[in-house]
DNA sequence: TCTGGGGTCCTAGGACCC
DNA sequence: TCTGGGGTCCTAGGACCC
């Protein structure tokens, strides 16, 4: 059997351990009011407000002045998620962490270790709420797609089995909404078709359903309808892309702030292309506009951009060939396509040795925390870039 | 005061090659 | 009295999730 583990209300719930006077209090964390932003997570307190995840922070300083809003202290929650996952470790070799919070367990052949699944399930309980004081939700079938359907079902420190063979059935018991992989515009063109429950959606068969959904999509829907693992955490794969973006306070057109910010996120993202010891050959700038409309440009070359200033200058380049000039809502950089052969010695160091020199600088400086480049040294080239930038 | 930031995967269309 | 056809790679956009 396969448990699907979910940390209740997560954020919010590590909030009120560290701060134990936050408990039965609406919180909300996220953006803080009166900037541009959404609620990341909130308590359940602050769910009988009508408050969620990804709703507009002024609509929940609406909805509930008098709530706790904290801003996401991220590395915080993953200190805590890295305990949370050596416990479940401590249950079963087999545990495939799917996000911060959350984790499907293979518990084949634990029987004797921790009794059937329901004692199997309420030791976890105990051992988290013990060693963390988090509650969790459980859902517990014969295949990781039904189990995290099951651990949705019955929040917080819920617990659902489905029963082996059940699969179908209980598929059939879940509103349309639930079908986890099927977002708005999914839904939308369920209604367009007339398809209302499950049971609808169940009568389609896979051809008519890849005709109309696409091939991976169609065959998606059609296998989770019957309650069989459309694969959803088939493989465990490396990291594809690492990026950043962000969201001006207000909406920009001057071409020096939206530059720095481009120089700003290409420094953050070497930093940790350099942490990990890898390599890009890609990178890819994002836009977006005030009236929301979004538009990606990427480049490629066939060997890994050798230092940070190759990486800003590409990203910086990107950018105006899309840029049309007017107000910028959001820039987002990343990197993609990360050289198997990454050798750090090419990476920061090789072939433009003075470029890289400045790099390690600026890196040894980071990781110190001693302070950043300023914003005229990085804007600055070439002739400050042979000289370390001076640590104050 | 509408609409974050981190990702993954899929698809459609154009370039290019044989 | 034309303009095949298949495969692969790349790019931009979009859907979705936490």
């Amino acid at each position: 059997l396969y448990f699907h583990i979910d940390l209740d209300a997560f954020f919010a719930s590590v909030e009120q351990v560290d701060q134990p006077e936050l408990l039965g209090k609406p919180l909300v964390v996220g953006a803080l009011p009166g900037n541009r932003g959404v609620v990341s997570t909130c308590s359940y307190a602050a769910r009988r407000f009508g408050i969620h995840s990804a709703m507009p922070i002024s609509e929940a300083w609406r909805r509930c002045p008098q709530a706790v809003f904290l801003p996401v202290r991220m590395a915080r929650y993953d200190e805590v998620s890295r305990v949370v996952m050596r416990i479940f470790e401590s249950f079963t070799p087999d545990v495939l962490q799917v996000s911060i919070d959350e984790a499907s367990l293979d518990m084949v052949g634990t029987e004797a270790l921790w009794g059937g699944a329901a004692a199997a399930a309420a030791r976890i309980k105990a051992a988290i709420l013990e060693q963390t004081g988090l509650t969790i939700s459980i859902g517990i079938a014969a295949n990781r797609y039904v189990a995290k359907l099951a651990c949705g079902l019955r929040k917080p420190d819920g617990l659902v089995l489905v029963e082996p063979g059940q699969e179908a059935a209980f598929m059939l018991s879940l509103r349309l909404a639930d079908l986890w992989g099927a977002g708005a515009k999914t839904q939308q063109r369920f209604a367009e078709l007339g398809i209302r429950t499950m049971k609808d959606l169940a009568a389609y068969n896979q051809a008519l359903m890849q005709s109309l959904f696409g091939k991976a999509g169609g065959q998606f829907l059609y296998l989770a309808a019957r309650g069989q693992d459309p694969g959803i955490y088939g493989h465990e794969s490396a990291r594809k892309s690492i990026g950043t973006e962000l969201t001006f306070e207000e909406d920009s057109e001057d071409r020096e702030l939206l530059e720095q910010a481009i120089l700003d996120m290409c420094q953050q993202l070497c930093l940790r292309l350099f942490q990990d010891q890898k390599g890009a050959c890609g990178v890819q700038v994002k836009l977006r506009y005030h009236d929301f409309v979004t538009l990606t440009v990427q480049a490629s070359q066939p060997s890994v951009y050798s230092c940070l200033d190759e990486i800003c200058k590409a990203a910086t380049g990107l950018f105006h060939a899309k840029w049309n000039g007017h107000a910028v809502r959001l820039i987002g950089v990343s990197l993609f396509n990360f050289s198997t052969e990454a050798r750090q010695a090419e990476l920061f160091g090789g072939a433009t040795e003075r470029a890289g020199a400045l790099d390690k600088t600026v890196f040894a400086l980071q990781q110190r925390g001693l302070g950043k480049m300023t914003r005229a040294r990085l804007l600055k080239r070439p002739s400050d870039k042979d000289k370390p930038p001076a640590p104050d």
